[in-house]
DNA sequence: ATGTATGTCAAACACTTGTTCTATTTTTTG
DNA sequence: CAAAAAATAGAACAAGTGTTTGACATACAT
């Protein structure tokens, strides 16, 4: 509809295809884009959607039909105008349980009371499983992660020093800062009252690496 | 691959197209499900698909390839296996957009770049209206909101003593705690390195109450 | 200025894929 | 059991659509 098309031909390429496909459930055809993106030729978006899969903005197909789909960052949408709320929800969201305690024998079972829930975008987890814990206490404060505050941990059972992991200790589970300490594995709290854990022991497992926090009483 | 062909065809047709659809976020063509549902003539296929459009299970767009859309009945789910981590939404899930920058003259506008959105559960926010801002700089960071956390606020015109909310100072946007001193309205920031703000000159006006916080960036 | 990369276009091509027609088999009905 | 209806198959058709090629213009670098 705007005369002046504003910004650059790639740009108006992406945000065609999200918007058709937000508003159709269904990816638009080269022809449609090059409609959507006042481009005259099927040639040059071509030649974006292989760029943009690239960049890894969308996932696109070759040779088939309507086959881009959107690989959302956290996020995205672009849905309009609705003051700023909307239902819906795309496949790209996953409602995460949560888990809450240790017992001895067992890894990690579902909480009885209450089960607690959360949404969170897909992309933010990957292809993994992943779980919800609410955290308990204040060891990792100078992490700015709160009592009470809900982690995302997504599984996996290697981390990185410095990333902040679920972990199991015995049949207790924690969430700490992963490092080592004159060659050995420790956990470290974000908190000066309390002090590193070490982690080479037996019974010592990584649940998963923290990948989102919620808090949802301020 | 299942060598009894359990249900009716046409039952086939339509499981094999949902998960199709879940699977790859896109929709099969007619050749994909004949293998998918074990008929072998793409027109057998045609008239299914015909049908269960009548049936107002799927939306079936002639001609068009890949073009079939689910017709979500209210809580199909039927999803399966996958430990705690479950797709589908029911209705009781808002998604908010974020919202990035004041203007002088206007009032807010949605932030140009990319537009951000999370979902967050209906019951935090309650009947009214919220919307969602990026944390910018570390003013609150003894509150443990770090730059780069996504607030969710729920728009409110008044707020108590000790919330923190956001709120708008002249055309700028910031996240405070709400407070008195002398009998006069400030903003007080949660970082020793700033000073309170008055809140009581022209151009100070609530946006609503913090109820929720997201990170992702860990 | 000259050469190179980049953006854009037009047209043609080839393959995917929806659609249709007719034939054959299976099921239902009277 | 015969006739009718429904289900399925197979093949051919036609349209939609991804892809390629080559050309031209513009911007950028040498």
């Amino acid at each position: 509809m705007s005369e002046l098309k504003s910004s650059k031909a790639i740009d108006r390429v992406y945000q065609y295809v999200k918007q058709y496909i937000h508003e159709n459930a269904l990816s638009p055809s080269v022809r449609d884009i090059c409609k959507g993106a006042e481009l005259k030729s099927t040639s040059s978006v071509h030649t974006y959607l292989k760029r943009l899969n690239d960049l890894g903005l969308i996932e696109y197909r070759p040779g088939m039909r309507r086959a881009i789909i959107l690989k959302d960052t956290i996020g995205d949408s672009s849905d309009e105008h609705v003051s700023s709320t909307t239902e819906h929800t795309p496949a790209s969201v996953i409602k995460l349980n949560c888990i809450g305690k240790i017992t001895a024998g067992q890894p990690i079972y579902a909480h009885e009371d209450y089960s607690d829930s959360i949404y969170v975008n897909k992309s933010l987890i990957g292809s993994s499983d992943a779980f919800l814990l609410k955290v308990q206490g204040t060891s990792m404060i100078n992490a700015h992660i709160m009592d009470g505050d809900y982690i995302i941990v997504r599984k996996q059972d290697h981390c990185n020093e410095g990333d902040i992991i679920a972990a199991l200790i015995g049949d207790e589970a924690t969430v700490k800062r992963y490092g080592h300490m004159n060659g050995l594995p420790y956990l470290f709290p974000e908190n000066d009252l309390y002090e590193p854990i070490p982690f080479h022991s037996e019974g010592c497992r990584i649940l998963g690496k923290v990948v989102g926090l919620h808090r949802y009483n301020i």
